[in-house]
DNA sequence: TTGACCACGTA
DNA sequence: CGTACGTGGTCAAC
């Protein structure tokens, strides 16, 4: 189940079987960490840590309870052996009261009901650090109800009882956001044990890797930035023979710095090309008005490759059992999706190929069909709309309904979600707001608590921050502003509950295919790749397409709403879509 | 060195 | 056409 919705019973109290883990640094070695569970309090090594965790996971399913899995979950992964269920507390945090910073200072204060401004910054260690530290009697919580700073930072748990303190003020928070959490609704407990599985899945994912196929790779690159260069002089000349291709169409103003927006809209002008700024979306237009537009177009696509997704890229970012690792956070600060670096959300398309099954494996690829209308349907309650989910294509009904084309119908419901101001969705729109008013009345309300700034949850109870584009100007005395934040309410309450129902689905999927030696190793919003020996990717499929149905059914609550997945099994990521 | 802006890849 | 993200380039201010 990985902490899913399967165990959110309604249990009073806390379960006994939560156990509390905080970690820190002695000696700046030595690891030691805290363990409150129903065996006792006690303060371990490393070793003492896995074989807790080992034993408490096969006699309890408890579910682990830490500041953040980044402290502790590292650890775990490497020796093998991963918690089925936890409480993030930053990750609850960021659902329950919004924003990104969700530090122990930040999540205890909220927690207490303190306001969150008053939290105390970490010790500089400056020459004025000595009259304003907080004075040391001894107790993790100051008169104003705040933690020591020194503690957050670790510097003040040098003793085993303080460590322990740690672990029962981490309790403490997590406890208190149970309760947050219960008297928000019904979902939000399950949402955040989802979340909390996530931001486990974060860690496995930073630590495994996507699997690639480095000579591919290579020639990839090659094609687009030319060999490996050896020395900053054979960067250079590389850099300039991409460069004479684009600039032998415009003899006279070899000079252009292609890289410089003001001189390429310079050179365009001088070719007779007039344009407010050089995107490639406003030069497609003029593409084949004069051969350096489509050169420029060209060079701009190699250009990428080479400065973001070049040799350096490879050489930083792969490993030598050739996988590309980055960070990965279970959340955004905006709708809740997840986010990841080194290219591992924007890969360009290009560079698929080089994504391939490592030997004696294959790729398990799944994307969600439609998701976003589908969730609409599930948040707002149409019975209507829900009632379209149960086609494979969505849009084939809501069509039929409307009368309109198939692809009408898709710009209108698009336009309807994301708030398009402009292209031609009118007529198809209005029939939308006749045919489904509670889905369109869902979306319209959204947009009219962002523009006057109010609050939002998401249907899994993620706080939804509109006060992000406020930037200090009053609501209304910037009607573009209002209407920014109109239509980032609109997108995130379908953006952050789709988030939600894709973290659920991707925990399940963890927790299903790993007793097959198989392994998630991307999530792109949509989309899974598991990585599977070959002799078990087709039972891997099926336990992904069951994972949604499991999934999907706990997340809905019963709504009649059907979701879909396109799931293939693959050598190489460029063989799918 | 830092931040703003542009540009562009992904969903 | 909308939203979200991360990255790298240039340029201006510090």
């Amino acid at each position: 189940m990985a902490g899913l919705a399967g165990d959110s019973g309604r249990s009073s109290a806390p379960s006994p079987s939560v156990v509390a883990v905080v970690a820190n640094r002695r000696d700046g070695t030595t690891i030691r960490y805290a363990v409150r569970s129903p065996r006792g309090a006690e303060v371990t090594s490393r070793e003492g840590l896995v074989r807790l965790v080992r034993e408490l996971e096969a006699d309890l399913t408890p579910r682990w309870t830490w500041w953040t899995a980044a402290e502790i979950a590292p650890t775990l992964v490497t020796e093998g052996v991963v918690p089925q269920r936890s409480w993030d507390i930053s990750e609850a945090h960021r659902i329950l009261h919004g924003g990104w910073e969700a530090g122990p200072g930040v999540a205890w204060a909220a927690s207490h009901g303190i306001p969150i401004a008053g939290v105390p910054a970490p010790p500089s260690g400056d020459l004025f650090e000595f009259a304003s530290s907080t004075p040391d009697d001894g107790r993790l919580v100051r008169p104003d109800g705040h933690l020591r700073p020194d503690a957050v930072t670790g510097d003040w748990l040098d003793a085993d009882e303080r460590l322990l303190l740690w672990a029962e003020a981490l309790a403490e928070v997590a406890e208190r956001q149970l309760m947050e959490a219960r008297a928000l609704g019904p979902r939000v407990e399950a949402t955040i044990h989802s979340e909390s599985a996530a931001a486990v899945l974060c860690v496995e994912l930073a630590q495994h890797g996507l699997p690639l196929d480095r000579v591919i790779a290579e020639e990839l690159i090659v094609a687009a930035a030319g060999p490996r260069p050896e020395t900053v002089e054979d960067e250079l000349a590389a850099r300039r023979i991409r460069d004479a291709v684009v600039l032998r169409h415009v003899p006279g103003r070899e000079s252009t710095d292609l890289r410089n927006p003001a001189q390429v809209k310079g050179l365009l002008a001088a070719v007779g090309v007039d344009v407010p700024d050089t995107r490639k979306w406003t030069l497609e237009t003029h593409r084949h008005t004069h051969p350096v537009i489509d050169a420029l177009l060209i060079w701009r696509k190699d250009e990428r490759i080479a400065t973001t997704y070049g040799h350096r890229w490879l050489a930083l970012h792969v490993g030598a059992d050739d996988r590309l690792r980055g960070g990965w956070t279970a959340c955004d600060g905006a709708g809740g999706r997840m986010t990841a670096e080194n290219g591992l959300h924007n890969l360009p398309a290009a560079l698929r190929p080089a994504v391939a099954a490592h030997p004696g494996h294959l790729f398990v690829r799944a994307d969600l069909g439609q998701i976003e209308p589908r969730v609409l349907a599930v948040v707002s309650g149409d019975a209507a709309f829900a009632e379209a989910t149960r086609a494979d294509d969505l849009y084939a009904p809501v069509a039929a309904r409307l009368g309109v084309e198939r692809a009408v119908a898709k710009i209108a419901v698009l336009a309807a979600m994301y708030g398009q101001r402009s292209g031609a969705a009118g007529e198809a729109l209005k029939g939308l707001e006749r045919a489904y008013p509670v889905a369109m009345a869902h979306l319209d309300d959204a947009y009219a608590v962002g523009v006057r700034g109010g609050d939002l949850r998401t249907f899994g109870g993620r706080l939804i921050p509109t006060g992000r584009f406020l930037r200090g100007e009053p609501i209304g005395a910037n009607p573009a502003l209002d209407a920014a934040r109109g239509r980032f309410a609109r997108n995130a309450v379908i953006q952050g509950a789709a988030a939600e129902l894709f973290k659920a689905w991707a925990a399940t999927v963890r927790a299903a295919v790993a007793p097959l030696g198989a392994e998630i190793v991307l999530c792109l919003h949509d989309e899974l790749l598991v990585h599977a020996p070959e002799g078990v990717a087709t039972e891997v499929a099926a336990l992904v397409d069951q994972s949604l149905t499991d999934a999907a059914r706990r997340w809905a609550r019963g709504a009649p709403v059907r979701f879909v997945a396109d799931t293939s099994i693959i050598k190489r990521w460029s063989e799918a879509k």
